[in-house]
DNA sequence: CCTGCTTAGTGTCACGGAAACACTAACCCA
DNA sequence: TGGGTTAGTGTTTCCGTGACACTAAGCAGG
């Protein structure tokens, strides 16, 4: 049969996510205000339980596309969390993913498990409930080194942007300043870039050349990365 | 209460773990052959299922120390895997570790769930059950990984050891040679290592320095690497 | 039309880590 | 005493990283 069989204790599983996002220059997260108990009322993580049939990859994609209408990229999984007392409804596994979604993209509703949603900016986040908190500084320092290895956040980006934009954007996901010339040098050396021979439009000031991400390059050679 | 309530569909969760060892110096992997369906007879990676009350951290030592009488260090979580089909008899979530042992504490035995253990070289490897092959892959890139940035296989050495050794050791680790002035250098400039003032005894060339390793040089310093 | 504001765009140097490279020293044994 | 075996030791080259300041272009406003 495909279906039970007597064995082996078995548990909830929860797929949930911590979703990036850049907004204002700063880095965000996306949190939902729970309406149902336990914690109702806190901030927490979107996401929600796994459904029999589907891969934990499933699962959260259809809870992102359900809470947030978004179907974040990349979307990589963070780990499995199983600290006792996690969840006081008793044992719980949660598998947690990490991902980069525009801003934008999101629009805040209220569901059937969310009182609210709201993108909060990292350094200034509200209590979490169950071990969220946990997670989500595990999701935002795999989001740190995984910029020191791919060129994450490209999806955030229009498809064609500026050098400056570009700059912009993991200014604002590293949290700190990054010196104009050396940041240019190595984009430029990762291969990745191409010049698409547009400039910008209607700007106060000397427009910037536009380029725009090959895809392909990146399949073919593997890594390449901006910083 | 703590027990059961309605809700979510609930998954039948193993934890199964990446076992490396080195021998005659090369890597190894350990090995169970299947003594129960499905896939008896196959060989597969150690593990079982998750009971209910237990992390799983917990759940995954108690299963190496009952198949394998082992407790490894480090034991690092590599995360969940769920492919469709990956077990026969339905849905079950997987959790994978991996971790170092010495060889020679593991004592090959049958076991309720195994008909036969061994360590299998890397390299030369038999098919294994479910999706473990891929398990394993994730638990050798892994272990490469955290060679770059950690301290790694300490434990599989004596007490007091030879910097020949600890190269020899990294070399299995890495499978592939490594200098050995440069590897001196910087083993010794990770200031973990402290000089025991002892050299071997009976080799029939000249005795090297033992150094032991400096577990509070390396709490209180974070990390420090051998390469 | 000229001035000023704003962002685009460009090159060099110093430092440090990584890798390549070969010989002498000590000890045992036959 | 000579041969075998591993221990132990410095230098140089190369490359990636980070620090650093000025000119170019376009628009706006007077």
């Amino acid at each position: 049969m495909s279906a039970a069989w007597a064995g082996p204790d078995r548990f909830p599983v929860a797929v949930d996510a911590v979703l990036f996002g850049v907004s204002a220059g700063a880095l965000k997260v996306l949190l939902i205000r729970r309406g149902a108990e336990p914690f109702l009322g806190r901030w927490a993580l979107p996401g929600g339980f796994l459904r029999a049939g589907e891969t934990l990859e499933q699962g959260v994609v259809r809870e992102l596309a359900e809470e947030a209408g978004v179907r974040p990229d990349p979307l990589v999984q963070l780990g499995a969390f199983s600290a006792p007392g996690r969840d006081p409804r008793g044992p719980v596994l949660s598998v947690a993913f990490m991902g980069l979604v525009r801003v934008e993209d999101h629009v805040p509703h209220a569901d059937t498990d969310a009182a609210d949603a709201a993108w909060a900016t990292m350094g200034a986040l509200p209590p979490l409930a169950f071990d969220h908190a946990e997670v989500l500084k595990a999701g935002h320092e795999r989001l740190l080194a995984l910029t020191r290895s791919e060129p994450v956040g490209l999806n955030l980006l229009p498809e064609a942007f500026s050098l400056g934009a570009l700059q912009a954007l993991y200014e604002a996901i590293l949290g700190r300043p990054l010196d104009k010339r050396n940041f240019r040098r190595k984009a430029l050396a990762s291969n990745l870039l191409r010049d698409t021979g547009l400039t910008q439009l209607g700007v106060a000031h000397r427009a910037a050349r536009l380029y725009r991400f090959d895809a392909e390059a990146f399949a073919n050679r593997g890594a390449g990365i901006f910083l």
